[in-house]
RNA sequence: GCCGGAGUGGCGAAAUUGGUAUACGCGCACGACUCAAAAUCGUGUGGAGCAAUCCAUGAGAGUUCGAGUCUCUCCUCCGGCACCA
């Protein structure tokens, strides 16, 4: 009896299916196609990580029963292969990015293809490849091109251990994501793409896609679509008027003062509104405000300081004249930079009026009915509740009540809605070599020829990003890909420039418009510009004239399914789906679910250290998924990741549960080594009852991404098959190809003994019977008041008379009905019977 | 603070959606095989009790013949956002 041997059958497999083909997705076919997708690796030095196999199992087990069920799958692979840990690497060892990146794709991919995955490594990208990344510049040209890149001035996000600016996305808590170095603001000059332009549709075609509630609610939440009104209070005695922005005009006849930003124009010295006794107050609070970091601003908490700026502000709806206060707890970057102080209803209003003994009024009265004066934080309540002391607006509820002030304010002329958005545009460059060059140069004539026109307008010579961006120049088309040069140091610059610009013979060029002298732009791409449309580039790799075909995309579009970490949702997942839109609409890419990629979306958990910690180097609790494939073989590596817990859920490695995963599969293999095949069905009506649901219950569970009780399932049947002497062939064969995504080597080693001559993978997916999932024999609970007293075994179809009359016989049921008076009698068919007494 | 999600054996977790709580796997205990150990196989395994029974799904209440599942209040943990007005 040959015992099982993953190391002998895993890699004949894997070569026979590399050799026929198997999984190659044909760009023709009558059968219906289906595209899943899994987010493309980032090719560290570390190689494979033991995370990376759970979300490619999964969509695997998906892609292997999608061809099983007679679909045209596309289930492709490739690397995200530009990025710092290469570009560290390379300053540290002098080696060349490239090379790194050669090297580590190797590696991954020997590794990814011992796992057994089911990828058509004929169509893999690579991001950093000049036949690829020249599509990514094509891409940046058309943003710049429809005016939706644009240079500008402004603080950005610097970490100063990357030496890299950083987009909004990526600083979290104040410290840059990757590293965790403290972020400082920087002025730079920075490339920006308008993803603000397309925040609604971002958030509204949401609606019709299958994605979790919870992304969808993150990324609603970034994107943070609000309405606002500004409204006018004049500065009295003054020609001047403060403009404060608010979501809650309702609570607007509870304002007790006005706060200002720091950095806002109506208080700066040129303007020369502040009295001269509170001038130098006022002066010192500034310039003390604005040396402080996010950070120092951060560690102070909520508590408030402030300055008085010795002027008033007329709410014109009650006629008050409300102090202007100065206050760094107000952001220039919200709204106007003022805000209108309602102490009774912001706790930060609150917590500032009570540092500076400012008055505090009640407008609302919330649903717990407290009419009090506002004394402590805890009864300062935002959310609910009913108007009072608002003159025309009380007795509203807040809702309402906000409706009918911002249609006042704004008939009066006081006041201006306004629509904002959390969303910021999007940082695009970054001072840094391994990214794709940014195709465009700076000619000054051609900014001297632009800024001297009066009417840009009806200029047909320049584009819109031209004429946006004065003396920027597109790279024409035809010279894609702008290629990456040689440098001797990649180390970047504390001046921020990227190490390109050391390059004097690849920076000065020819201006393609004037022909006059100009220079490269030396900053790069941020590596989610290859990840943005990769996707796309899967349905047509090699073609060199676009970035895919349109009939390949209009075919493989949208892709049917795709799971990635929850960790992009405001990043690749938020920014990928933009730049889908932008291309839908300059008509590069075809109708898909409205404009969206992806028609579902799902999400997998990590997979944390035995500890239940972050698997981590300095930890030293990493586990290698070679040497897991090495020791116990891949299909026990793929059934453990899906085995260990619901798929969403972050789950700590369990080396034990390895080995129990891998007594399973030697099980089912000794099973079919001992078990005599007949050909004719023996199974009795309960085992074809077990098969029939075990089949259902895989299928569905795949569906669902329930593999945890799948693979449960299968154990179940498993168990029970070994058990039988003999084992019928179509029982054998139904669960070879159950068994098959998930344990694929096995079950083919298996299906081919039984002398089939073609792949599991050819044979159909199993059907089951929806007559044969009903059980035909029973086990029926009797129940006394609710308590489970008796079960006995009975035919599925008992009636309620002949249930209680078998009930009743029972002498434990007997004894307990005995003197007592049955009030009620509760049946459930198939299921229970309650005898409800006194 | 706000928005998501989750609390079930010693551990990872199941539970046909309101109907036998703890499936499946790990671990553990005992037994078989062995000179012995590992591996393997078999049996047992929520807690208390000799037992009949009783108690158990984060805590407390409620609805119901019946609640892990529904409702309310509270506690804890994880993820995201955050002086966003």
């Amino acid at each position: 009896m040959a015992s099982y041997d993953p190391n002998i059958i895993e890699p004949k497999w894997q070569t026979y299916w590399e050799e026929k083909k198997l999984f190659a997705a044909a760009d023709r076919s009558s059968k219906p196609k289906y595209y899943c997708l899994i987010e493309f690796p980032y090719p560290s030095g570390e190689g494979l990580h033991v995370g990376h196999p759970r979300p490619y199992t999964a969509l695997d087990v998906l892609a292997r029963k999608r061809r099983m069920q007679g679909y045209n799958v596309l289930y492709p692979i490739g690397f995200d292969a530009f990025g710092l840990p290469t570009e560290n690497y390379a300053i540290k060892t002098g080696a060349h990015p490239q090379t790194i990146t050669e090297r580590n794709v190797a590696t991954f991919t020997a590794q990814l293809k011992a796992l057994g995955l089911s990828f058509d490594w004929d169509r893999q990208v690579v991001t950093t490849d000049p036949a690829y990344y020249r599509w990514t510049q094509w891409i940046f040209l058309k943003l710049f091109e429809h005016g939706l890149a644009y240079k500008a001035k402004m603080p950005i996000n610097w970490c100063p251990s990357c030496r890299i600016g950083l987009a909004n996305e990526e600083v979290a808590g104040g410290a840059c994501e990757r590293c965790g170095t403290a972020v400082e603001q920087r002025e730079k000059e920075q490339w920006l793409l308008k993803i603000t332009r397309y925040a609604d549709r971002l958030a509204d075609d949401l609606a019709p896609v299958d994605y979790p509630e919870r992304i969808k609610t993150q990324q609603i939440n970034w994107i943070g679509r609000k309405e606002w009104i500004d409204i006018d209070y004049p500065v009295v005695g003054t020609n001047e008027s403060v403009v404060v922005s608010t979501t809650r005009p309702d609570t607007n006849f509870g304002a007790t003062f006005v706060v200002l930003a720091p950095e806002h124009p109506l208080v700066s010295a040129e303007k020369g509104l502040i009295p001269a006794e509170r001038r130098k107050a006022v002066e010192q609070y500034i310039a003390a405000a604005r040396k402080k970091t996010d950070q120092e601003r951060m560690a102070e908490g909520r508590k408030k300081t402030g300055v008085f700026a010795g002027l008033y502000g007329l709410n014109r709806l009650n006629n008050k004249q409300l102090p202007i206060w100065i206050s760094d707890f107000v952001l220039t970057t919200v709204g106007t930079g003022a805000v209108v102080g309602v102490p009774g209803h912001d706790r930060r209003d609150f917590e500032f009026a009570t540092a500076f003994g400012l008055p505090v009024i009640r407008v609302v009265v919330g649903r717990d009915g407290d009419t009090s004066d506002l004394t402590r934080i805890e009864q300062v309540q935002e959310a609910e509740g009913t108007m009072v002391h608002s003159e025309f607006l009380d007795g509203l509820d807040i809702h309402r009540a906000t409706a009918i002030i911002m249609d006042y304010l704004e008939k009066k002329g006081w006041g201006k809605r306004a629509t904002r958005y959390n969303l910021r545009d999007w940082v695009f460059s970054r001072q840094r070599y391994w990214g794709e060059p940014i195709p465009l140069v700076f000619c000054g004539a051609c900014q001297d020829k632009i800024k001297k026109q009066k009417s840009k307008s009806k200029n047909k010579e320049y584009s819109q990003g031209e004429l946006l961006n004065p003396g920027w120049i597109a790279v024409p088309e035809n010279q894609l890909p702008v290629a990456l040069p040689e440098v001797k140091k990649y180390e970047p610059t504390d001046t921020g420039e990227s190490p390109l610009a050391t390059m004097t013979g690849w920076v000065t060029v020819t201006c393609p418009r004037c022909g006059g002298p100009a220079r490269r732009e030396t900053d790069t791409m941020p590596n989610w510009a290859g990840s943005n449309w990769y996707f796309l580039r899967y349905a047509d790799p090699a073609n060199a004239k676009a970035l895919a075909a349109p009939d390949q995309l209009a075919y493989w579009l949208p892709v049917d399914w795709y799971n990635g970490g929850m960790e992009h949702t405001t990043l690749h997942l938020l920014y990928s789906r933009f730049i889908y839109k932008f291309l839908y609409d300059i008509k590069v890419v075809p109708e898909s679910c409205g404009n969206e990629p992806y028609r579902k979306r799902t999400s997998h958990g990590l997979i944390l250290g035995e500890g239940g910690e972050k698997m981590s180097k300095s930890r030293g609790n990493v586990v290698n998924p070679s040497e897991i494939v090495a020791a116990y073989g891949a299909d026990t590596l793929r059934l453990y990741e899906l085995f260990m817990g619901p798929f969403e859920q972050a789950i700590p490695w369990d080396t034990a549960g390895v080995r129990g995963v891998r007594r399973f599969l030697e099980k089912v293999w000794d099973t079919f080594e001992r078990s005599e095949l007949v050909s004719a069905d023996h199974e009795d009506a309960a085992a074809k009852t077990l098969l029939h649901r075990t089949v259902k219950k895989v299928s569905d569970d795949i569906e669902t991404q329930d593999y945890n009780t799948a693979v449960s399932a299968l154990m179940i049947l498993s168990n029970t098959l070994a058990g039988q002497p003999t084992i019928s062939r179509s029982t054998a064969e139904t669960f070879l190809r159950l068994l098959a995504p998930f344990a694929p080597h096995l079950a083919e080693e298996r299906w081919r003994k039984l002398g089939h001559r073609r792949s599991i993978f050819q044979a159909s997916w199993p059907a089951f019977d929806e007559k044969l999932i009903v059980a035909t024999e029973i086990t029926l609970v009797v129940q006394i008041n609710g308590k489970v007293r008796d079960s006995l075994h009975a035919p599925a179809d008992i009636t309620e008379q002949v249930a209680e009359r078998a009930a009743r016989a029972r002498p434990k049921i007997a004894g307990y009905l005995e003197g007592k008076q049955v009030k009620n009698i509760i049946f459930v068919p198939g299921r229970l019977i309650n005898f409800v007494v006194e």
